[in-house]
Parts: C-alpha cells; sequence; structure tokens
DNA sequence: TATGAATGAGTTTTCATTCAT
DNA sequence: TATGAATGAAAACTCATTCAT
C-alpha cells in the first residue's frame, strides 16, 4: 500500500502546485488575464498535466474561491471560539472583526468571492462543484444567524426573526467592505474602512438592541 | 439648415439604435460575452458603422452604465421629491424603496453598476468618461446623506456624522440587494427580497434612531 | 467663359490643396500608415471629396512620384544649364551635384522615388499613369547620357557605348544614396555622404577617362 | 533521450516547413499581400502554429532575410575562395559576379534585402534580431573591401581608403542591379542585365587601376 | 502520469471605397 | 461639387482545450 500512498500524496501535491501556481496569477493579474500557458509556467508544469487534475480554467477558479472561503470561515469560527462566554454583541463584534481582518489580508480573496455572485462563472463548472461553493458562502451567514439567535435568547437583541436580522448584519457587512474598497469612496466619505466598517457595526447593533419594532412602541 | 438638423437628428437616432441593441444583447447574455458583431447584427448595422459612434466595446458599456445611473438618480430624485415635507425617515424610507424599485424593475442595470466597481474595465475608457461614471455613481450616496443630514438637524437620527451613517446605510442597502439577487439566499433565509429590504431598513432606521452611543448612556 | 475658368482654377486648385496635405502626411508618418481618413482632415476636405480628386490612394502616391521626379529633373536641368560651355565632366559632377541636393533637401521624394521600383503599387494605378512615372523616371538617366555622349565627342570620355555608361554611372549615383542613407553604413564606411558620394563620381570619372578597356592595351 | 532527439529534429522541420511555405508565398505575391491565413494554409497547418514558431508576421520576413543574406554570402565566399592566389582585380569580378549569379537565380531574395533598406519594418522585430540582420547585411561590403585593400596592397588599385572605394564598388553593384531589374530600362539602355553589368564592373576597375587623382597628374 | 505541439474558432479593430443626399 | 455616414471584407493575433507519444 505504500507505493499507492506515496502515490496519492504526490499527486494532492502536484495538485497544490498548480492551485499554489493559479492564485499568484490570478491574484496578481486579476481573474480574467492569466492564461493556462501562465499557470503552468508559473507551476512549472505543462499545460496538460493541468487538465489532468482541473477540468477547465473555471474550475481552478471555482477551487481557489473554495480556499478563500474556508480561510473566511476558519477566521469566523475561530473568532467566535474565543468570545464563548462573551455577550451576543461581543461575539457579533468579533465576527465582524475577523471578517474585516480577512478582508485587509486577502484583498483578492475577497474580490474572488464578490466577483463569484455575478459571475456566470457558475454556468461552466460542474453543479456539485457549484453547489458546494454556494453551501460554503452561506456558513458565514450562518455563524452571524446562531450568534444572534443566542442574542435573541438571552434578551441582549430585540429581533423578530433571527435569520433576517442576520441578512441584514451581512448584507451591511459586505456592503461596507465593497463600498469602501474604492478609494475614492473612502475619500468622498472622509472616512477610512476602520472607521467605517465599525460605525456600521454600531449602527447595526444599535438597531439590533433597539429591536426594529415601532419608535413609539420601543 | 433644416438639413444639418436632420443629420444630427438622424446621427443621433442611429446611436441611440446601436445603444439599444447593445443593451439588449448584454442583458441577455451577459456583460463579455457577446461580440460586436452580436451586438452590430442585432443593430442591423455592419461592425464598422458600430466604431463610428463608439471607440470601443468598453465605452459602450460605460454608456449604458451611465444610463443606468441616471435611470437610478432620477427614481431616487424623484422620490426625494415627492416626500419633500415629510419627515426624515420617510425621506429615507422613499430613498430605499426607489433604489429596491429600480432593483426590481432594473436587475441587469443594477449588476451593470455593481460590475463596475470591480471591472479592469475602467482602464480602457478615456479617463473623461471614467470621471463622468465615477461621479454619477456617487450620487446616490449623496441623497442619502443629505436626508440624514436633515434628520440630524430635526433630532430625529442621533448620529455623530452624517455622511458616515448614509455610507453605513448605502452600504447596507447594496449589501441586501447583493445578497438577495441570489435565490438560493432567498431560499435559506426563508425570505423574500421585499421582505429582507424592509428588514433591512428597519433595523437600520432603529439604528439611526437610536444613535450609534453606548448603550449605557441609552 | 470667367465663370467656366474660375471653376477650373477652383479646381485645380483644389487638388494642389488634397496634394499638400497629402504629401505632408506621407512624407510625415511613412508611404503606407496614413489613412484616407488623415489625408481629408489635413486637407479640410471631406473623404468623399478627395475621391472626386483622385481614384485611389494609390493614385494620390504616384502623383506625388510625379511631383518628385519633376522636382529632381528641374534641379538637374538647370544645373546643367548653368554649365553649358564647361567640360563634360564638369558638366556630370553637376548633374550629379543637383541629385545630391535633391537627395539632402528632400529626403522623402528620393524614398518615393526608390519605394517605386519595387512597389507592387504600380499595379494598382491606370497603366497610363504607371507609364507617364515610368517616362518621367527615365529623364535623369537620358540627362547623365547626352552629357557622356558630349564627352566622348570631345573626346574626355572613352567609352564605347555612351548610354551604357550612362546606365553604370546613373546605377553608381543611385547606390551610393541608398547606401549612405543608412546611418550605421556611414559609420562602418567611416565616411559621410558629401565625401562617399564624391569619392564614387570620382571613381567614376576616373573609368569614364581612363576607358574601359583592357588595361594592357590602354 | 531519442525521443527528445526526435522531438528536436521534428520542431526544427515543422519550422522549416513553414518557413517554405512564407518563402513561397511572400515571393510569388509580394511581402505585404499574403496574410497569415495564407501562408498557415500553404503549410498545411493550423494559423496558431505558425505563432508557435514565430512571433509574427514581421519575424518571418526577417528570418527569410537572414536566408537571403546567408545564401547570398556564401555564395560571394565561395567565389572568393576559387581565386585565391588571383589578381585583386580578377577577386573582384569574381566577387562581382556571384552578385550577380546571385540575383538572376534568387530575384525576390534580391527584393528582399533591398526592401529592408526603406522598411519601417525593422521597428516590430525583436533588436537582437534587427542587429543580425544589419550584421548581416555589412557583409558583402566587408568582402568587397578586404579584396579592394588587397589590390591596394598589392598596387593593382590606386584608391586611398580602400573602404571607401568598397562602398563606391558595392553602390554602383546594387545600384546596376536595381536600375536592371525593370524590364523597360533595359530596353532604353539597348542592354541586358549581364552586359550592362560587367560594363559597369569595367568602368569600376577602370577607376580603381587609374586611381582617383587628378587625370593631369596620372 | 506527463508532455507540449497542434488546433481553429473567435475577437476586436481598421480602412479604402461607395453612395444617397 | 461636396459631404460624411455606411459598408464589410480583411487581418493579425489569442488561447482554452485536445491528444499522440
Amino acid at each position: 500500500m505504500s507505493t499507492a500512498e506515496r502515490r496519492a500524496r504526490e499527486k494532492a501535491q502536484r495538485r497544490r502546485e498548480i492551485l499554489d501556481a493559479a492564485r499568484k496569477e490570478f491574484f496578481e493579474h486579476g481573474f480574467s488575464r492569466p492564461t493556462m500557458d501562465d499557470v503552468a509556467a508559473r507551476a512549472e508544469v505543462s499545460k496538460g498535466t493541468i487538465y489532468l487534475y482541473f477540468a477547465s480554467k473555471e474550475e481552478i477558479l471555482a477551487h481557489l474561491l473554495l480556499e478563500g472561503l474556508d480561510l473566511l470561515l476558519s477566521h469566523m469560527e475561530a473568532a467566535l471560539a474565543a468570545t464563548l462566554s462573551a455577550t451576543a454583541e461581543a461575539a457579533l463584534r468579533a465576527l465582524a472583526n475577523a471578517y474585516l481582518d480577512f478582508f485587509q489580508s486577502h484583498p483578492s480573496y475577497f474580490r474572488l468571492i464578490m466577483a463569484f455572485d455575478r459571475g456566470r462563472f457558475g454556468e461552466s463548472i460542474p453543479p456539485e462543484l457549484f453547489q458546494q461553493v454556494l453551501d460554503e458562502s452561506l456558513r458565514g451567514l450562518t455563524l452571524v444567524a446562531r450568534t444572534i439567535e443566542a442574542g435573541q435568547a438571552s434578551g441582549e437583541f430585540r429581533v423578530d426573526d433571527a435569520w433576517q436580522a442576520a441578512g441584514s448584519v451581512w448584507a451591511a457587512l459586505n456592503g461596507v467592505l465593497v463600498l469602501m474598497a474604492h478609494p475614492l469612496r473612502q475619500q468622498m466619505l472622509k472616512s477610512d474602512l476602520q472607521t467605517m466598517f465599525q460605525a456600521t457595526m454600531d449602527l447595526v447593533l444599535s438597531g439590533l438592541r433597539a429591536g426594529t419594532v415601532d419608535p413609539a412602541d420601543g
């Protein structure tokens, strides 16, 4: 069996090398410019070899996307784990900050994740891979939802539907990151990403605490 | 002079026809797939003719983008105009609903606007056109900021920095539209766009009213 | 008749303007790069107008070529006229120097004349125009031949066939101009055009005087 | 290693086939008319394949030019080698005749060599290839110069500067070939290429023997 | 498994020329 | 006579993918 094992190990290793090369190319030159030749040259394999490991260029991108989502999720899970006994608000802030960290340390992964949303590119990968990406991409939202549920249960947050609230929070976080990604908007808002991000969290948390009921009732 | 006038009219008309054809192609098949041949065929002109009116494919897209932004902005301005004497909250809701309407009636324009953010495509259009797009794209945010300033002045909203708050609100709106654009996320959140959008506005408005001060102070 | 005359005058004038514009374009940017649009813009007429005066782009070039040949020939004729009573050698040197002057003051015309030799471009102009160019292009050779005939008659030159000798002389002149047109060859020959040109004339004249008979016989 | 060897051999072979096809196309239809499609069709390969072997159309032409220069140079060197112990005059005649042979057996190569002088086309090939062409193109002149130096040393030729004289000779040879390339000029000069070429050599040699000193001194 | 040569449809853009007004 | 909008055939080059070895 050891031969088979070594083979499998080598195969995985080769696959990783190709993905590494692709990541570098795509992150450096954008998601559409690099050619398979570029990737092959960077990975120091032949172009044909790439097709032994990945069915298409789109599939490589899908796998990079999965990597990015995994990275984001592990960041968020770690952040959550570190705040187990804290308040829901603290936990939510921790999640948000983990996202912000991810955005700042891996802007290209973030861009890839955002690009996936629109990209016709879902059309050209096998459905099961597409589904996998989709599942992954929802896990962050799930973490937020669970945290809000906890705050709902503890009475910290006065929300009717935790999932709905999670959607709003998640939307706001994504929105603010996309918004501030453009230098010109940082300039117009006279604010840097850090500040703007925290302001958004403050606003949202304030809303969660206050509830979304009519003010007259509050 | 009537000859010159007619000529100018016809020229503008032809330009419009090309833009119409391009819009149909791009909205039906995505922003990168259609070729200039496709556009020419749809416009029933020769390919060369297109280049008499637009310098490149990118420029066509940029003009479509401007169209979209104009449409959005006029929606928002009209909505705002209709609520002149109302509360800031009502005005903000009106703006948001105008955005929602726009998203629902012109999803492709919305996708184009979102795509622009990422787009390497700003690189290949004349700088002045690029600037025009940029200017337009910031006007929506400006409307939101002004409305929040009004609410701040009237005491409705307890916010420190109206522009920052506007950034948060605008981010949340964009975020929720992007989020709900995917049917699968509608399903997971057990919520339709309408509901989710209103919930997000409720949350955000609640936050604006409550202010982002520490809850202990509230 | 004065109306018709004015018309004809204006027409000739317009034609000249187009040729002027074309000359500038072609001399500045090479003989193939400029487009008819460029020429039209420079002449401040519409593209269609050009085709009222010239049947094609090649024809314009052919007419510029004729201009160049005329210019060269009038230089040479003037030079010859100024040396009427001189020796044949002096006359030949005068002709050669006129060519050299032409080359130095109108390098682009020279390039055009040389380009004509190879250019497939004779194929796309009307035969009669082609013939005209050809006729013109032989007049320089004729002047040389007549001068050599004079020297032959006077006993200055010991040549058997004046036309043949003229061919050799003309060939040498063209050759040395083409040769020295390249800076790198000036460098390799450690010589400038002036010097090299005179050296070639010296060599050729020496040959004409000595005759081409076998040295043993001389 | 035999696999690698065979591969290399096949690759070289394929390259040669493409060059063969290109040569045929360009020699038959001129240096600018044929398209890459034409070349590909003639070589019976796909258009893409050509770009695996040559970076551009210009590069193909540059390589054909190098071929031509090599051919010319080997002709000349062989001719020179065959006249080692002869007089400088005989050697010079041998060189000239080799050039004439080359012109007659490979007129298209000659046209290509002449075309290079003008060619804007040096602009679009890699500098090192351009340099290679330039270097090659000067070797013929070098052979002539060395031969004249020998004649100068032996006292056969009374010239001051052998390189300058070589320039004149080379210029005359090129000039006469270009001149006689046109059938119409053969007709006007009532002379065929052979005769005219020899007459030019006679004239030039006569000049070399006589020196370019003033006749009164001779 | 790995190679890398070959493919060929596809893409944007250009431009000489025509023609209705 | 003058205009300039329209044409449409090229043309060079690219690149994801395949496949014989």
